[in-house]
RNA sequence: GGCGGCAUAGCCAAGUGGCUAAGGCAGCGGUCUGCAAAACCGUUAUUCUCCGGUUCAAAUCCGGAUGCCGCCUCCA
């Protein structure tokens, strides 16, 4: 089975052919380090951990490499705001993009290369440009002559005259076309500069791509990847770039995820619809915002809400409530009332297991096509009922006679959870911190809601079902939920 | 003005030429339970925005209409 990936520039689903066999090498833009991350910069990050989580599952090994943009005129202004030097605002954010990103369970891709550690290399790319006539120096900046490359457009699917018709146009400007973009600026009284063969200055932001992806990837390499905003002019300008300096093309494949809005609308600070990752952790399980993001196509414009994450939590429940069943039966102790597995049971067992498999090689296939991780959770959650049945039918066998399906079931979800970065957490810890969040975001007391439920307790045992509904009830009203069993009784929140 | 995307049940969301249109949330009926909850079983779109067309066959392809959205400026 072939991975099919959607490529920007075809807008098809193409085979994914890495360069090298079983190598994948991927580029994804990171962030700009001037301000905390919000769900658009996660929702890139959950998206390409995926991809390098199913590639690696796949057996590919992947060299992820996810820059950091740690000089850029915002990072400029906010020192500027706070009196401070350019690169204690980049490390400051830096700091707390690891933090979000730890926080969401996305793994540390391979390489995290900083601009401001590669200006030597993008000097002598610039270099490069100008020897081959597809650059120009004015005044201390150097810009990329867009008329000097043929493709230029190829990605976004734009042409050079078209755009201009109607675009605004910078006035004023040393630039020989409206579309020249600069690789080099002069840097202003009081900024932060490196010394260059034109003077005192700083990248363009185009640039470190470029010089990053080759220093690490090669010339060219397999999968590029990042937010669709990106598409035009940012990758549109590293094809330019890199692909003028070396002959060669630049990407194979170019994935961009869609966009986060919130109540429909896009996500903007005049809007003040912003949502940090960490402001949204505080009130949900990391793995609640996960599962929202995966149960659309990456592709796909989702629209965050608390409703939306709400669902999401009662999505990510049922998958933690059969895994806490997996767990306590596994810790279950032969009980008198159980019985050995009959001589029906292996056939019986058997034909669960063929269904695991299937299940599970469906959930691969879905990853495969696109990444569509929407279709791969369906599997999911056709595995969970699969267990569920299996557990209610089966919940007066002896473990012993049924441990071969347990076994098969444990592996599944080990595996789902391993590429979607979910169902990480034991399941017991899980719903502990789904109770603590609840009730805080509630404003309830965990410990008056349990000396309650010790008191219904006590009226259940005297068998005084009034006074047992009545606090049942009264809870029942915080939007609490008990749950008896035979000896204790647990509770949740709805 | 240029380029592109989307429209599937009460809500979210897969599916993009051919078996019964995944899955989640919500709802309804049953089993279980002191009663509940969870879980299980069953059920909830003869139909995929609308109008034409191609085809033996379309939610899926083509043309048109309507609505929503994104990019073209920093942006995940």
């Amino acid at each position: 089975m072939s991975i099919k990936i959607f490529h920007t520039a075809t807008r098809k689903k193409e085979v994914f052919s890495p360069r090298q066999v079983g190598k994948v090498g991927i580029y994804v833009c990171g962030i700009t380090a001037y301000d905390v991350c919000h769900i658009g910069h996660a929702r890139a990050a959950v998206v390409f951990d995926v991809v390098v989580r199913h590639l690696r599952s796949r057996g590919y090994a992947v060299t992820y490499v996810k820059n950091f943009t740690d000089i850029d005129d915002k990072i400029i202004a906010r020192a500027q705001k706070e009196g401070v030097a350019f690169s204690a605002i980049a490390e400051r954010f830096i700091e707390l993009h690891n933090q979000d990103m730890a926080a969401l369970g996305v793994e540390t891709p391979t390489i995290t290369p900083r601009a401001t550690d590669h200006i030597g290399e993008m000097i002598s790319f610039i270099n490069i440009l100008m020897e081959k006539g597809f650059a120009y120096a004015i005044d201390g900046d150097v810009y990329f002559a867009v008329n000097s490359f043929q493709q230029y457009g190829g990605l976004s699917g734009r042409v050079l005259d078209e755009m201009q018709a109607g675009a605004r146009v910078d006035i004023n400007d040393k630039k020989k076309n409206p579309m020249d973009f600069a690789l080099w600026k002069t840097s202003k009284e009081g900024e932060p500069f490196w010394e260059s063969p034109w003077g005192k200055g700083r990248p363009g932001w185009h640039i470190e791509c470029s010089a990053m992806s080759r220093r690490y990837l090669g010339d060219t390499f397999d999968i590029h990847g990042g937010g669709e905003d990106l598409i035009f002019p940012h990758h549109e300008n590293e094809i330019a770039q890199s692909q003028a300096a070396s002959g060669k093309p630049l990407a194979n494949y170019w994935m961009h995820n869609g966009f986060v809005k919130v109540n429909s609308e896009k996500m903007s600070k005049s809007l003040g619809n912003i949502f940090p990752i960490r402001d949204i952790l505080k009130n949900y399980h990391p793995e609640v915002l996960r599962l929202f993001m995966l149960q659309s196509h990456y592709r796909s414009p989702i629209d965050y809400s608390t409703d939306s994450l709400n669902e999401a939590r009662a999505g990510l429940i049922r998958c933690y409530t059969t895994l806490r069943q997996l767990k306590e039966i596994a810790g279950t102790s032969a009980n008198s009332a159980m019985m050995p597995a009959n001589e029906k049971s292996p056939s019986k067992h058997k034909d669960y297991i063929n269904r695991l498999n299937e299940l599970t090689e469906k959930f691969d296939a879905a990853l495969d096509d696109d990444f569509n991780t929407a279709q791969g959770l369906g599997y999911v959650f056709d595995v969970v009922r699969l267990i569920n049945n299996f557990v209610t039918a089966e919940r007066n066998i002896l473990v012993a006679g049924k441990s071969a399906v347990l076994q098969e079931a444990k592996k599944a979800f080990e595996h789902f959870g391993a590429v979607l970065g979910i169902l990480q957490d034991d399941p017991d810890h899980f719903f502990l911190t789904d109770k603590e969040m609840e009730s805080r975001k509630r404003g309830l007391d965990i410990m008056e809601i349990e000396k309650l439920i010790k008191g219904r307790q006590e009226a259940r045992i005297a068998r005084d079902w009034a006074r047992a509904d009545e606090i049942r009830s009264q809870l029942a009203g915080l939007h609490i939920v008990l749950k008896d069993s035979k000896d204790n009784t647990t509770w949740s929140i709805e």
